[in-house]
RNA sequence: GGCUCAAUAGCUCAGUCGGUAGAGCAAAGGUCUGAAAAACCUUGUGUCGGCGGUUCGAUUCCGUCUUGAGCCA
């Protein structure tokens, strides 16, 4: 009998956060934050992370443990996640998974076998300067000529996936497709009940519009000059959406007016990616809500349906 | 009131020596197995301001009207 999850999944903005703090009020639930920029402390306007009293209300999990200077990923996400939901389970709580970061959920719910070998950045190093020197085309010939099938999946283009599948190889002396063929069948981790919100997509950006003007009201630019003092310019954390777009403002390299235009369009960009990933990989398990004029009564409805979830059998 | 210039994609504009059009941006769609808020791929959306005239054929030339900008009164 697989164990209960609660998954909550959407674009950014659509109100993910308070839906599961609403869960959370009524419900015997702890909240895993699925989300791979809000693991990083110091940045908690630009993420949307909810207010510390919030986190308080309801047990949250996985936000704010990682330095801004350590490269989280999906592999280390997973593995925590795995483990807080065995506790969380132990503790006779459901977990409640909430988050846009559709490869990191994904390889929770559908248990991926990431390859054994972790990045290695050494090795990803060089194959960079290689690529620089010798250019893409090489470098996907190369890895065409050692994993044909993984090459075919690959834009030639796209150097960060040409180049992981060949550091994989390097490192492991396995091809990805060959990692790939060893989980042709894999099943669900968990009994989840996934929860997807949409909206209009005018209302949608609008709504993004607006709290990317409420962020810098809040003091966004303050929490990057912080960052930036602390030394975390170069971190990878800070290739974040609101965080990439207004460095060059702080620089003096361009307007606010641009950058927040700049801002703006990513964010929205980010959005439809979420959705055609959760539409286009997660489809038929998810169970749609539309977020709407009167977001109170979707949000019963989901309360409602996911009580039911929990008391359906056994835990 | 007179003169000049403009009016083409959602926006900024290019262009057609007369054969119904194309860039950038915005936008849409998609890919994804250890950076994923990353990285990458595909797509042109149009009464060429309205109405007439010339012409086999007008977005292009001519007239007129409308709107906007500038100059002169």
């Amino acid at each position: 009998m697989l164990k209960k999850v609660i998954v909550i999944v959407g674009p950014t903005a659509v109100g993910k956060s308070a839906v599961s703090l609403e869960l959370g009020r009524s419900l015997p639930v702890e909240i895993i934050s699925g989300d791979s920029m809000q693991v990083y402390q110091g940045m908690d306007i630009g993420t949307g992370k909810i207010s510390k009293e919030e986190q308080k209300a309801v047990p949250h999990h996985l936000i704010d443990i990682q330095n801004p200077m350590d490269t989280f990923s999906a592999a280390a996400f997973q593995q925590q996640t795995k483990k807080l939901i065995a506790e969380i389970h132990e503790r006779g709580n459901i977990p409640v998974i909430v988050g846009g970061s559709g490869l990191y959920i994904q390889a929770v719910l559908y248990n991926y076998h990431f390859s054994h070998q972790k990045r290695n950045e050494k090795v990803t190093e060089q194959l960079e300067k290689r690529l620089e020197q010798a250019g893409n085309i090489a470098l996907y010939e190369e890895l065409a000529s050692i994993d044909p099938k993984h090459a075919e999946t690959i834009h030639p283009n796209n150097h960060r996936r040409v180049i992981r599948a060949l550091e994989v190889y390097y490192t492991t002396q396995q091809t990805m497709s060959a990692y790939q063929e060893k989980q042709k069948n894999l099943k669900p981790l968990y009994n989840s009940f996934i929860i997807g919100l949409e909206m209009e997509r005018q209302k949608l950006y609008d709504k993004i519009n607006r709290r990317v003007e409420k962020m810098l009201e809040e003091g966004l630019l303050d929490e990057i000059r912080v960052m930036l003092q602390r030394g975390y310019r170069e971190a990878p954390a800070m290739k974040a959406i609101g965080y990439k777009e207004l460095i060059p403002y702080l620089d003096g390299e361009v307007s606010l007016h641009d950058a927040t235009a700049l801002l703006k369009r990513n964010s929205r960009r980010y959005a439809k990616r979420q959705l055609t990933w959760f539409k286009n990989k997660m489809k038929e398990d998810v169970h749609w809500y539309t977020m709407e004029e009167e977001p109170a009564n979707v949000t019963a409805a989901i309360r409602c349906a996911a009580e039911k979830f929990i008391n359906k059998g056994t835990l």
